[in-house]
DNA sequence: CGTCTGCTTGAATCGCACC
DNA sequence: GGGTGCGATTCAAGCAGAC
């Protein structure tokens, strides 16, 4: 029965499976939004629906208590839980948790939080989720994972051994000769209660079609957590099968249960040969993808303007237009010449379509040719430090 | 009664004031925890219903419906209410909120989110807390904040203008030339629901030694999203009084209530001189770039300066002399006539023997004399805002 | 006043063109 | 021909306008 996913009522599917057997529960319960869900995959083929639908939320709190007293029953001493949960939900699925699992075995709310499309809506964009982490016991399983240190951190917190001094005061360690004493490798800043994961791309090849999917790293990360190679992990409401791809990937044991056919069906296909899309983003990190140095942009203090981070020539765009057209900001950079920032310029002006530009002239000297603050469109305008110390020196 | 601190219970006190009358109720309300021991003891035998959310708890979720209440008929129609909220507590409050405010007037859960120091524990680093935020109706005021695009968002999705080919695909539009179609103004991304804003750090200066006090940026803006100049906030559980502080720094009317009387006096105290520590992670990060904080002196990046406090004529001093004399720096004030800020400086170069100083333009509109660069040995810089904006219209 | 359809939109990968 | 810079493309939320 393991490695399989099973066609029906979880409620009544969980019945026949052995208490104490499983080692992760992760669930994504239909949502208490009222609302009757249809979405078609990727070729319109195939159309999905489920029924969020609920009279009043106590049918909903009765729906869901039969279902997870069950699922504790499954789990492990040392095993865990974790509920997905829509905002419209979550204080009902809070009190059930709290009244099944018992609320000293809460021990996180996981904020999965990522960047989205925007639209016009009056107020702030949506842009997390939140997940329930509830143990059956204490004795739950735990393997830490460790991320990057913060970037704000000091290196030398880090990298030098630390002591006290005879006032009991904690310093970095110096040998006798002076020199700083190196510690241990540490392994970083242990993961946090927020998840900054990248929300399923629009062109990820991982993406099946069915509403909800979930990024396999995200399950990954849940399963890494808590549970170890071999151990057996289960879905109640497996929907495209998500979550077990991910054990299949971690070497997890898995089981999946759907009432939909043709979700069933899905998870069975995907499960044959997974596509796991490695993301970018999180692979290279944000910082990768910078091209303008923050402090270079504190100069443009004032200005209304949209940083630009993928581009050589330019860093930034006003929110003023020119004559219809953008109108592209570049800061010159340390030791660049003035020729050269000109020419990168130029050419971004062609390929934007813009009519005027402005170069930022950061570097005393200017071209050697004279006072030059106008060429085809480019306006130089050099930073307040070198005008004041121009008026200082002449 | 406006801008000031209320001792006693928020229940009492607010009862005095005048109904539709508050624009703003932000509230961080205690939670008995002696309470939540006695959650614990629950016998897990009692058969579930929705009033089981409130379960034991009971007096807890009274204590606040009552006060809720009253807020709500405090608030305009156009208003707001933030409640920030404890982890143990956030089902009850919702609950409260929804039956109160009305689960259609639930506007959003905001995540703030912050790194902190690790420790040891067993378990995810909690690195987040909750708000809370209703509107009185679907009329509320609503000031949109717009963030910096992500770093991987490419320029021509910000500049060009798009529509959809007859295969109904999104592309860029083109004129029947071919050429580029520009699109509307962009001001960047609208602000989401995840605020990443640095826990207040053990030795700032803002710190004022009240337990949970709050970092004053977190209020500023949700001030900022929701009220305008001169409206009104209330806090009814004010504690050190940093919401208060934070609505004095935005310019808008306040009132606080808190139980304690050294919370009051506190409070009372920190509102003669706010003080707020910029922090340094949101000047230089990522998400700044639209929103810089006002700072005049941010202006003189790049400078070598000594800030000078206190002082009605100049507002720096920069570190290279001129001719053996301290050259002086003002930055003209918002509003201020250039004129009134020469002659300030002026008499400020007298009593310093500065031979040489330099005001920094801020406001477009100059001496109405046409240009004028120079006046005594006083220097008149604009900033760069002007500059370009200058170089934009003619 | 519901229901349907269309439009705008930003993130992030894909993939082409250019050295 | 391999790397990389950057332009093109895809998708769904949610409002607007139609009916």
């Amino acid at each position: 029965m393991i490695n399989s996913i099973l066609h029906g009522d979880c409620f009544e599917v969980m019945k026949s499976l052995d208490e104490e057997s499983v080692d992760l529960i992760y669930l994504d319960p239909p949502f208490f939004t009222e609302k009757t869900h249809t979405l078609k995959n990727r070729d319109g083929s195939k159309e999905f629906s489920f029924d969020d639908t609920w009279g009043d939320s106590a049918n909903y709190a009765r729906f869901l208590k039969d279902r997870i007293e069950i699922m504790h029953s499954l789990l492990k001493d040392t095993g865990s839980i974790f509920v997905h949960c829509d905002k419209s939900g979550e204080h009902i699925v809070r009190a059930v948790l709290d009244s099944v699992f018992g609320s000293n075995n809460f021990q996180s709310e996981i904020i999965w939080s990522y960047k989205r499309w925007s639209n016009a809506k009056k107020g702030l964009l949506p842009a997390h989720q939140n997940i329930y982490f509830y143990s059956k016991s204490k004795n739950f399983k735990f393997n830490r994972i460790f991320k990057a240190y913060s970037e704000t951190t000091n290196v030398d917190q880090i990298l030098q051994k630390r002591t006290r001094n005879e006032k009991n005061k904690t310093v970095y360690a110096k040998d006798s000769f002076g020199n700083i004493q190196y510690g241990e490798k540490k392994k970083g800043v242990p993961l946090s209660d927020v998840w900054e994961i990248p929300y399923l791309n629009p062109k990820a090849k991982e993406r099946v079609g069915y509403p909800t999917q979930k990024p396999i790293l995200l399950l990954e990360q849940i399963i890494e957590l808590v549970t170890d190679a071999g151990d057996l992990v289960l879905d109640p409401f497996c929907g495209s099968g998500t979550t077990c791809v991910a054990s299949k990937l971690t070497n997890r044991n898995y089981l999946g249960i759907d009432q939909s056919e043709s979700a069933v069906e899905l998870s069975r296909e995907r499960l044959k040969k997974p596509i796991k899309t490695e993301s970018n983003l999180l692979k290279k990190g944000r910082k990768s993808y910078l091209n303008v140095d923050s402090n270079a942009l504190n100069l443009l203090q004032g200005v209304e303007f949209n940083p630009v981070q993928r581009n050589k020539g330019i860093d930034a765009i006003l929110v003023e237009q020119f004559e219809g057209t953008p109108v592209l900001v570049r800061i010159q950079k340390p030791n660049e010449p003035l020729a050269d920032a000109i020419s990168l310029l130029k050419k971004a002006m062609e390929t934007k379509g813009s009519k005027k530009s402005i170069l930022i002239q950061t570097e005393k000297e200017g071209l050697g040719l004279g006072l030059i603050d106008s060429i085809d469109g480019i306006e130089i305008i050099e930073t307040l430090s070198i005008q004041i110390d121009k008026k200082l020196t002449t």
